[in-house]
DNA sequence: ATAGGTGCAAAGTCTTTGCGCTTAA
DNA sequence: TTAAGCGCAAAGACTTTGCACCTAT
């Protein structure tokens, strides 16, 4: 993989930028110092970036695709309000290795845990709203 | 809720269907038997009945939304070569709710586990086809 | 020198939606 | 009767891609 000034600010954007941002966060929080990045750009280099292993690429319900630079073992919470994305950390994939290599025979997964909900910011916002 | 003859077949569609099929794949099923049903139809009534806990949407990567009829607790692996997906059944959901609240505050939600990696038959194969 | 990357814009895929007609209750 | 649903086709959101030009090695 060459290494070209745009692949370098989008690996950089993803891996300093703690917001799972999607695609067009990511074009957008470049775009204003790098007037001719394209948002093809961003789009080719996320996806090689993920291919690679260098960053991940979430899927996430009712939402394009987010990309998180985080590689150590986590899982995300999605807030259907606000539509942020929180993470958690849970040390389960040995454990669900060993439970579905057991029931399918399936070996060398990787997980994705989505839990859907409302988060403690929007569910405060609700509170006081009702008041 | 009205239940019209449309709503009726997509249900049962996916019911009955244990593929977790995409609207594509429940317009499909039906489109012969129905030849006047629209696509837009079987969009809106999948999603009308994931919203009312009818059935469930599942959100899985590099593909489009499926749909799944039933709702007990289990989980899913999806194929990366022939994007089959197919069930893992693990009681977690109060372990998770459990660590989330710990963690985060948040409770209330509900999980989506997609493992991903490549299924016992597209892995078998491989192995005949590099003899 | 040249393999690979970029920008741009067009095209592709999937999904939603506005509207006039139809239908279940 | 009438609120809700349908079929159709157009539009929308998101993502990929072909091509001519550019750049890192």
């Amino acid at each position: 993989m060459k290494y070209s000034k745009q692949r370098q600010l989008i690996e950089n954007a993803v891996i300093m930028n703690r917001i799972h941002p999607t695609a067009d966060d990511v074009y957008v929080m470049l775009k204003p110092e790098n007037a001719n990045l394209s948002l093809g750009t961003v789009y080719r280099n996320l996806n090689l970036l993920a291919e690679n292993g260098v960053i991940k690429k979430l899927s996430i319900p009712n939402s394009s695709d987010r990309f998180d630079g985080d590689l150590s073992e986590h899982y995300h919470i999605i807030c259907n309000e606000c539509n942020k994305v929180t993470d958690v950390r849970l040390c389960i994939k040995d454990m669900l290795d060993d439970e579905v290599k057991k029931q399918t025979g399936v070996t060398g997964l990787t997980y994705q845990i989505v839990a859907s909900g409302v988060c403690n910011d929007c569910k405060n916002k609700k509170v006081i709203s009702k008041k």
